[in-house]
DNA sequence: CAGAAGAAGATTGCATACAGTATACGGACA
DNA sequence: TGTCCGTATACTGTATGCAATCTTCTTCTG
């Protein structure tokens, strides 16, 4: 847990792997802590409601205490944690009206940025789209939900790049990523809707036809939004929005 | 700075001075550090690319490292502060595009917002409006700048407290500030135009027409994309958007 | 004189230690 | 027997110390 003996930054010694980006920075701490905690957050190992108690997760993690609180603060101000004043970490527990609210904001968000990315995409963004769609839809036909989690989140998380405005970018994947937790557990089998609507929105954005995209978008939020309401009878869980 | 000797909550005699909502909770101390650099940032004090060096802020606020990185922290996600690894923070230098970025968000939340308003806004909320204009159109007429800019901010954060979103309130406040920070130091006389729009949301939210209200505020937002594009000779200064 | 290697200072990142506060338990008293 | 109070424990909030890293200045070499 205390210290690591030798260094821990990448060799400088040949530049030729130097494809990835940038050598990894001296790789903060908290950053993994960070990664780590809200893994055990989406994939339910922390329950919602949950005191998360520093000096067992420094242990767990096998770090000192302090990268465990920055990270806890970053996870509070993304909204997936409460900090209570002297009381501690509380993994966030989200309400009803709190997930309709984040759907409706996701639901704007997206819109605008199917609009902006049916102005801004090039031929090679749209290659990237009908890849992605053609990922889905193999996901679709094997039904392995994992892969279709994910390929519905690349496909929107490149819409989102490609409407070139990187504020939105980020406030989409910050509010897709919480929509998606509170979602997830709640099954539903909305996928081949789902695919197919994107496969409209794809179409739409290779066209240029914004107004067409951000209305095939909105659609899109809605109907996910209305699964979300009408979900009564837990079916056969599959991806969704 | 040290330890307050005696206890800080307030006596538990009576209840009938429980009007005020809580007892002041410990106030951690890095929420106050976190006001402190925020406001030293907005004014300036601490200039865009600057490096912040954390002994020297806690010095300066009288406290010790450890308050002082938890709110850099904070202060990076909500996008004051860069922070780099092994080198520090730096307040965040906005860039042009960046800017417009944000200016796009907002008009797309704010339009959304204030389409919410006008569906939600009861008699009270109305009135609270009109109050709000009232003493928006008073500093207009005593030219008083800062109260032109509060009062401004005022209206646009009752509109979005009215839509009755949590999530899309705290995100346009999220946006809100920065874009004023990005703005406020370019001088345009757009106040005038300003609040007669202003006058024209108010008038639709308490008519309950959203599609209006929605128009009027898009419109609105805009207006003030525009004027920051346009500036081109800095004219006499006062509040804006 | 230009450029590079090296050393010293400054600053961050992480760990540990201490103090203050909230919660839980147990006993005394009505 | 129930309630209130006091004590003990656990955890957070804050401060300090140390090692690693980055920056800058100096100095040496071509």
């Amino acid at each position: 847990m205390t210290s690591s003996p030798s260094g821990r930054r990448a060799p400088r010694g040949s530049l030729s792997a130097a494809a990835t980006r940038r050598v990894e920075r001296p790789a903060p701490l908290r950053q993994a802590v960070y990664d780590a905690l809200l893994e055990l957050i989406v994939n339910r190992t922390l329950a919602p409601g949950q005191h998360l108690v520093e000096a067992e997760l420094a242990e767990y993690l096998g770090v000192s205490r302090q990268p465990v609180r920055e990270a806890l603060q970053r996870l509070q101000t993304d909204g997936w944690v409460d900090l209570r004043p002297a009381q501690g970490a509380f993994v966030h527990t989200p309400t009803e009206e709190e997930a309709d609210q984040l759907l409706a904001v996701r639901s704007v968000l997206e819109t605008y940025s199917a609009k902006l990315a049916a102005e801004h995409a090039t031929a090679s963004d749209v290659k990237l789209l009908r890849k992605l769609q053609k990922a889905g839809e193999e996901a679709l036909v094997t039904a392995n939900v994992e892969r279709l989690v994910k390929a519905n989140a690349d496909l929107h998380a490149a819409v989102a790049s490609i409407s070139r405005n990187k504020v939105l970018s980020e406030m989409i994947g910050l509010v897709d990523r919480r929509v998606r937790w509170y979602y997830t557990p709640i099954a539903r089998p909305r996928s081949r809707d789902s695919w197919n609507e994107h496969a409209e929105l794809v179409a739409a954005i290779a066209d240029g036809d914004a107004e067409k995209a951000g209305e095939v978008m909105h659609n899109h939020a809605e109907q996910t939004r209305q699964t979300y309401h009408d979900r009564k009878t837990p079916e056969s869980s599959t991806d969704g929005d």
